[in-house]
DNA sequence: TACCATTTTTAGATTAATCTAAAAAATATT
DNA sequence: AATATTTTTTAGATTAATCTAAAAATGGTA
């Protein structure tokens, strides 16, 4: 099979044509954004992820859809979504990402807010026997660092009945297991107010004036927890 | 500062240039050819490692020189080598090269035969914690899957009274220590051949014909080996 | 020393990934 | 519906990393 490419020049597709990094970071981009909207990923936001502009985009696009068509679905001013085969190689990603993160923490002893960034380069990798060999090592995790679920092999993730803190009913006690904010910052803030994957949360309070709550930090400590830090929280009830 | 581009164009000599991982594997390349011949890098030899042509090897050093200033001594057709600075980079990236394949076979359980092509990816990940964290996660060790010495962060290479099989007087015992030789195809005979690191070789004999030898392995198992396994099989005398 | 083979460099192209500026399309606001 | 704003695409450049073909330099040999 051969495709039409710029100035009228053909070239193979072949079939072993590897994705490149920064077609992968795409790739996930679309998926994330797809996730999050439930349509189309836009330009922009796509440029706003990757850092990068929206002219720049559209030429990723393109080239991503000349090169390996059938994983991107795209009209113009219609935004990006991918296909099955898109979403495939786009969990794989997010896989080996959260395995990652997870082997920088529990092995390395890296704290959860140092991870990503490294994370974002080594699930570049292309082994597929390391990442399994990985998953293995690590005794198999259901979830990364953040609380986020790491998809298995086949691509299937693991629910967890969740709720934002902020949704937690008042004198109900509930375990953190993950957080929406995922930045340095505030894995960090998190970490100052003993707010880790684990602990024990009691809303001994709503405040109306300002939503902030006061709360029961594993039975025995009592603290004030801003709105904004509540909506960033995922908690399970107990 | 700024330095003179082709086309009379100028660009910053921004100090937190990033060295490409072409320009990293660029750099390892000259590094092993001065380091074995003791002498500069020719362009062919260079190209032959990294398996592009001459060419592009003499644009790839002048882009060096010019984005990186003081990593590469070159003068038109004497040859390159690297300055302190370039083998200090050099030799970093053989220690994340080497610690990678031990983490890959010691903690992932793969064969020394597979985990090269894998290292030579992942030598590229650019976090100084990482692999200081990855040192001391495995016991901060002296060698790796192959018996090559594994620099510390300094860059001091263990060093190792070790010879050859060829070089093993006849009667003699030894323990196979490393390969002189890498490759897949050798690595995996070496495995049949019950060949591993830490074997015990006994010279029964040297056949003076073809230079073959008949040893006794680990005290009880004798068998025939050419010249040229030998030839690729360093060991310590006991 | 002059010639020849080999090695290295230069010249000119190509592709991937980005950019800025301008044009075009879509969306929102009178 | 007309106009203004925002978003997306196109046009045109740039840089890194490679290639092939041709030119130039080097080194060995007659
Ligand atoms: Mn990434
Ligand atoms: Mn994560
Ligand atoms: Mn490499
Ligand atoms: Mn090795």
């Amino acid at each position: 099979m051969v495709f039409l490419h710029k100035n009228n020049k053909f070239y193979k597709a072949n079939i072993m044509n590897p994705i490149s990094k920064a077609e992968e970071n795409h790739l996930k981009a679309i998926f994330n954004l797809c996730e999050e909207f439930s349509k189309p990923a836009s330009t922009n936001a796509i440029a706003k992820i990757m850092k990068t502009k929206a002219a720049s985009v559209t030429a990723m696009i393109k080239r991503l859809s000349e090169k390996h068509p059938a994983l991107v679905n795209h009209q113009k001013h219609k935004g990006a979504s991918l296909t099955e085969t898109g979403k495939k190689i786009a969990t794989n990603l997010i896989r080996k990402h959260r395995l990652w993160e997870t082997f920088l923490v529990e092995k390395l002893n890296f704290s959860w807010d140092e991870v990503h960034e490294i994370a974002e380069e080594l699930e570049h990798i292309k082994a597929e026997k390391l990442i399994d060999r990985l998953d293995e090592f690590l005794g198999r995790p259901k979830f990364d660092p953040h609380g986020d679920p790491i998809p298995d092999a086949k691509g299937n993730f693991t629910f967890r009945k969740q709720i934002l803190l902020t949704e937690l009913a008042a004198h109900k006690t509930a375990v953190v297991v993950g957080v929406m904010d995922d930045s340095p910052s505030f894995l960090q803030y998190l970490d100052k107010l003993n707010l880790v994957l684990g602990a024990k949360v009691k809303i001994l309070e709503r405040i109306e004036y300002d939503g902030s709550n006061r709360i029961l930090l594993n039975d025995k400590q009592e603290q004030i927890l801003t709105n904004k830090v509540c909506q960033n929280l995922y908690v399970k009830t107990l």
